[in-house]
DNA sequence: CATTGTCCCTGGAAGC
DNA sequence: TGCTTCCAGGGACAAT
């Protein structure tokens, strides 16, 4: 469940204690996450790296190695990175420790996370589609993207070769802040409304990155803070609660397999245009 | 290419 | 109490 402000919280809280760090040993309990590559070779060429930068893509983290290798992690749903942590983790998968004693785990209950060191991160990350939060997501960069696409518009924010970054919960919250119904086919949006979904979605992103992410299901930072973005929440995990805007009960309807909760007075499904 | 559906995975909640 | 079923959902992949 990181989405992008989670993502990008993890990534500061590390690079703060990590940049310029070598490792000095690495602790494979799991080799599940290692995609590509077996737990010796991956072991064998960390060793001794030092990490010249963390960045992110996407809900993708970036860990630029001195050996022009980047180590790249998803932590798709239940995925946590935990520095130095006091007590032992139940489902530690890797633990990566540091000269100068600083370690890093990586958790993940469901195993679904993914760990790749490539020598070409555009390998893994090539794919994805423009960042929300750059100069480069512009309303009119949005309309194209939207043009022509019969997809719902909820189903189209998820996928990651056209915004990358956004997740279930921050889609479901940029459509109710703009009034716009999960299943409207993405090609229908008028103008006005590609307009306010772009603000709506930096404006909700920023804010949620300021809150240090969401601190729902399993998210958790990495030095054990509490991320309080979920506080703004109106509709994300609201299921059965009241719209706080109108007082009708939040639905939840499935799109693509993947619950979607709006507001069935706020977020009309204009029926000309289905 | 665009779109949709299935699978992966496991703990916790809900139902009986 | 204890068993079963459902649910969470990002992304790879296959199918259409």
């Amino acid at each position: 469940m990181p989405e992008l402000p989670e993502v990008e919280t993890i990534k500061r809280e590390l690079s703060a204690k990590l940049l310029g760090r070598r490792f000095s040993d690495v602790e494979i309990f799991d080799e599940k996450p290692l995609r590509g590559i077996s737990p010796r070779e991956f072991r064998r060429r960390l060793m001794g790296q030092r990490i010249e930068d963390i960045s992110r893509s996407g809900k993708y983290l970036l860990f630029q190695l001195s050996s022009d290798e980047t180590m790249i992690i998803h932590l798709r749903m239940t995925g946590a990175l935990l520095l130095d942590p006091k007590e032992r983790e139940k489902f530690t998968r890797i633990i990566f420790r540091f000269d100068g004693g600083t370690t890093l785990v990586f958790t993940d209950v469901r195993r679904f996370g993914a760990v790749y060191l490539v020598r070409n991160k555009a390998d893994i990350v090539g794919r994805l589609g423009v960042e929300p939060l750059s100069e480069e997501f512009t309303p009119e960069v949005l309309a194209g993207l939207l043009a022509g696409r019969r997809a719902p518009i909820k189903a189209v924010l998820l996928d990651q070769t056209v915004i990358a970054g956004i997740g279930n919960m921050y889609a479901d919250e940029a459509l109710f802040s703009t009034g716009i119904h999960p299943l409207t086919p993405a090609g229908k949006l008028n103008s006005t409304q590609i307009r306010a979904l772009h603000g709506a979605i930096r404006k909700i992103l920023v804010r949620a990155i300021g809150s240090g992410g969401a601190s729902v299901s399993t998210y958790r930072r990495p030095g054990g803070e509490i991320g309080t973005a979920h506080f703004d929440f109106k509709v994300a995990h609201c299921g059965g609660k009241k719209c706080p805007r109108c007082r009708a009960e939040i639905q939840r309807v499935r799109v693509r397999n993947r619950s979607s909760y709006y507001c069935p007075q706020c977020q009309e499904l204009d029926r000309d245009v289905t």
